[in-house]
DNA sequence: AAGCCCCCCAGC
DNA sequence: CTGGGGGGCTTC
């Protein structure tokens, strides 16, 4: 008779519990291994987190597994490790973090992947690698991408190694090192150590630097400006990561990760196994990455904040992508951010972490100036001579046309004129962001939220923007009949349609997410902006991350003032992030770019350190005013939000959880249960509740017992309430 | 989360 | 007296 063991596991339930089952003492049982169990009258599945604990229940209140999921590697401890982690910091229970963390195909139906990545298949180069699996040669073809990087001949040479048996392919790296362009060979093994011949002296540096602490934790803040080339730093630090043979994770936001940095990281390495993972991805697709990951068959993993869960055995160095980026922070269920998350990873992988922008968020910023991070500057435009000009036009003497200057009109026609492309940039889509009636004051505001629909032309609609809410547009006002209901203010429709009116001969392109909704759009309006095919671009913030439009030499930017003044004490870094990221939309190649920004406060030490393209000078005022506040970084936040159909019950659950949090002990401050900024939304009445406190630990000690009793807390029928452990905003 | 049980009130 | 529905409680 086999004898059975205790398995502790982690199910998916939102209470920070774990349940413990009998299972059949076999070879390879493990923590860390997916499981079936039955559940109440039902069944789970769950991961083991731990066996034969000392506190389990007595062995006959237990029930027994009911199928260990072999066909999956067990879930390495460093994994569940950062797991724990996640639930510890977040308070969230731990077998919904795993839930979080795991693919959403996996727990249902585990299936084994094959060698059929769809990236892989579709580039020859890695079907030829995959061929021929050695390691060697894809040692080498980590080798020949570096090569390609240069020129014509090292393409050739690449075509060479990736076709060469070993034998041919040393004779190749030999002639390469006689050639100059491989620094470092270690003969009769699978490791090259890398040149950066394309690099400038700073990127270079760079390189040398994190490249240096391969092997070891260390947080790298990499500063780079727009155009500065940061993404060939992370190219090169990758190929010598792969080239010690281990795997490389790079995080990139949402919207960064399109299928042009996908070729580039894919052409780059060609016999490296790569995997891209997104929120968007089918189900299967997703497992199948992840598993790959587990397995040790992956060497680089490209995604979006998820794919910081993605096991990877052999990891050898982690880069956050626009880190200051809001889509690294989770906004529902777990609420983490991938970015410290990455970073927490990094130290207990004990791998070198690189956390780029040209914005950094200022937690960040501050964790260069304290050390903490490693700061590496990149200052000089790879591809433009010149930083693009910025210059304030006074909005406080002028007439304004549609919110137009008539400087900005004329700059427009001048690079019409001139054959250019310009930008004009306005965070508002729509036509208007309300409609209303002058005569008894109605507006159109959103019967389940407390915000207004916005008018939108193009499908003769008004739709809320906050739950999706649509309603026709009245022709006369619906509470008085007057006949002169009137859009008020604008969006990107009704500037796309006077810019229209203005340069009838001109090709306007509005880029918003009515007008751009899938890829298969998004690739149609690149192909037509980079073919030339569009003079005047209108757009909102999708057209401000991360993509080169070499024709473009003008940006123009309305309506910033809108956020200068807001109540959100990170409204001014956030401004200043997008703007800057705009703003390096201007000016590529030989032409110089010039940048217009429209406002009542040209006197805003904002716009000034704009205009001086000085992220420093901003990001030091900025902590400046933090620090004298009391705000983040300088302090830490959590928010409990509760939500009802009634705000008085949503605010009672708030002010009870305040009278506990009061008679906890610790160092922290407790603000008063507030309504919402947008109180109301899809018919729910929203409140919050700030935690704030001067440390981390402090406000970790607290928390934890404060959640422990909240989750006891009966709740009311419809009320449901989260945590958020520095929230994103207030 | 998801059953399930129990309690309360409507219907006859 | 019975049935249906909604809370609330339990799940190793």
């Amino acid at each position: 008779m086999s004898t059975a063991r205790i398995a502790r596991v982690a199910l998916p339930l939102p209470k920070p519990r774990l349940f413990d089952y009998l299972v059949e003492a076999h070879e390879g049982l493990a923590v860390g291994l997916c499981v079936r169990v039955p559940f109440g009258p039902g069944e789970k599945t769950g991961v083991i987190v731990a066996l034969d604990p000392a506190d389990a229940p007595p062995r006959d209140k237990l029930r027994t597994v009911r199928e260990v999921l072999l066909e999956l590697p067990p879930l390495p401890a460093q994994w569940l490790a950062m797991a724990e982690f996640a639930a510890r910091y977040y308070q969230h229970p731990l077998g919904e973090v795993i839930a979080t963390a795991l693919p959403p195909g996996l727990r249902r139906a585990v299936r084994l992947p094959r060698e059929d990545d769809p990236l892989l298949a579709a580039t020859a180069a890695g079907r030829a690698a995959l061929a021929a699996a050695s390691k060697l040669t894809r040692a080498l073809a980590a080798v020949s991408l570096v090569c390609s990087a240069g020129s014509m001949r090292r393409a050739m040479l690449l075509e060479q190694l990736d076709n060469a048996r070993p034998g041919a392919a040393s004779e190749g790296i030999r002639q390469a090192r006689n050639k100059g362009w491989l620094e470092v060979l270690a003969p009769g093994s699978n490791i090259v150590a890398v040149d950066s011949f394309q690099a400038n002296a700073e990127q270079a540096a760079a390189i040398e630097r994190i490249g240096a602490a391969l092997g070891r934790f260390e947080s790298f803040l990499l500063h780079g400006i727009t155009g500065s080339g940061k993404t060939e730093v992370y190219l090169q630090l990758i190929a010598r990561c792969l080239l010690q043979g281990r795997a490389a994770l790079m995080l990139v936001p949402e919207i960064g990760l399109t299928p042009q940095l996908l070729e580039r990281v894919a052409g780059r390495f060609p016999g490296a196994r790569l995997v891209a993972l997104h929120s968007g991805l089918a189900d299967g697709a997703r497992s199948r990455g992840f598993v790959q990951a587990l397995r040790g068959e992956v060497d680089i993993v490209l995604g979006t904040r998820l794919s910081v869960f993605v096991p990877l055995p052999n990891l050898g160095l982690i880069v956050v992508d626009e880190e200051h980026d809001a889509s690294f922070k989770q906004q529902e269920g777990l609420r983490y951010s991938a970015r410290d998350l990455a970073v927490w990873r990094a130290r207990q992988e004990s791998v070198p972490v690189v956390l780029g922008s040209a914005t950094p968020a200022l937690e960040s910023w501050l964790a260069a100036d304290s050390g903490r991070y490693t700061r590496l500057s990149l200052s000089q435009r790879a591809v433009a001579e010149a930083p693009p000009s910025v210059r304030l036009i006074d909005t406080r003497r002028l007439k304004l046309d549609q919110g137009l200057s008539p400087q900005m009109v004329d700059a427009l026609r001048l690079r019409l004129e001139r054959g250019e492309q310009s930008l004009v940039f306005l965070n508002r889509r729509g036509y208007a962001p309300v409609i209303a009636c002058p005569s008894c004051n109605w507006i159109s505001a959103c019967p389940h939220c407390s915000a207004n629909m916005v008018f939108h032309q193009v499908d003769a609609i008004l739709r809320c923007h906050h739950c999706g809410a649509e309603a026709p547009v009245p022709r006369t006002c619906p509470d008085c009949g007057s006949h002169d209901v009137m859009a008020f203010g604008r969006g990107t429709q009704r500037l796309e349609e006077r810019l229209g009116e203005y340069f009838p001969a001109a090709r306007i392109l509005r880029v918003d997410r009515d007008a751009v909704k899938t890829p298969a759009q998004w690739a149609f309006v690149r192909e037509q902006i980079d073919t030339g095919q569009v003079d005047i671009l209108v757009g909102t913030q999708m057209l401000a991350k991360g993509h080169d439009f070499p024709r473009l030499t003008l940006v123009c930017i309305v309506g910033a003032d809108a956020s200068l003044y807001s109540s959100d004490y990170r409204a001014p870094e956030r401004l200043f992030q997008q703007l800057m990221q705009v703003s390096g939309r201007a000016g590529r190649a030989e032409l110089p770019g010039e940048v217009l920004i429209q406002t009542a406060f040209v006197d805003h030490p904002l716009f000034h350190k704009l205009t001086e393209h000085d992220f420093p000078g901003f990001a030091a005022l900025q902590l400046a005013e933090r620090r004298q506040a009391g705000f983040p970084p300088y302090s830490h936040h959590a928010v409990l939000r509760a939500e009802a159909s009634d705000l008085a019950q949503a605010l009672d659950f708030l002010k009870h959880a305040r009278e506990l949090a009061l008679s906890l002990q610790g160092a922290v401050r407790l603000f008063d249960p507030v309504p919402m900024r947008l109180v109301r939304r899809a018919r729910l009445e929203r409140a919050q509740l700030v935690v704030e406190a001067d440390s981390r630990p402090a406000l970790q000690a607290m928390l934890s017992e404060w959640m422990r009793q909240l989750y006891e807390v009966r709740l009311a029928r419809d009320l449901r309430w989260h945590l958020d452990v520095d929230p994103g905003d207030l």
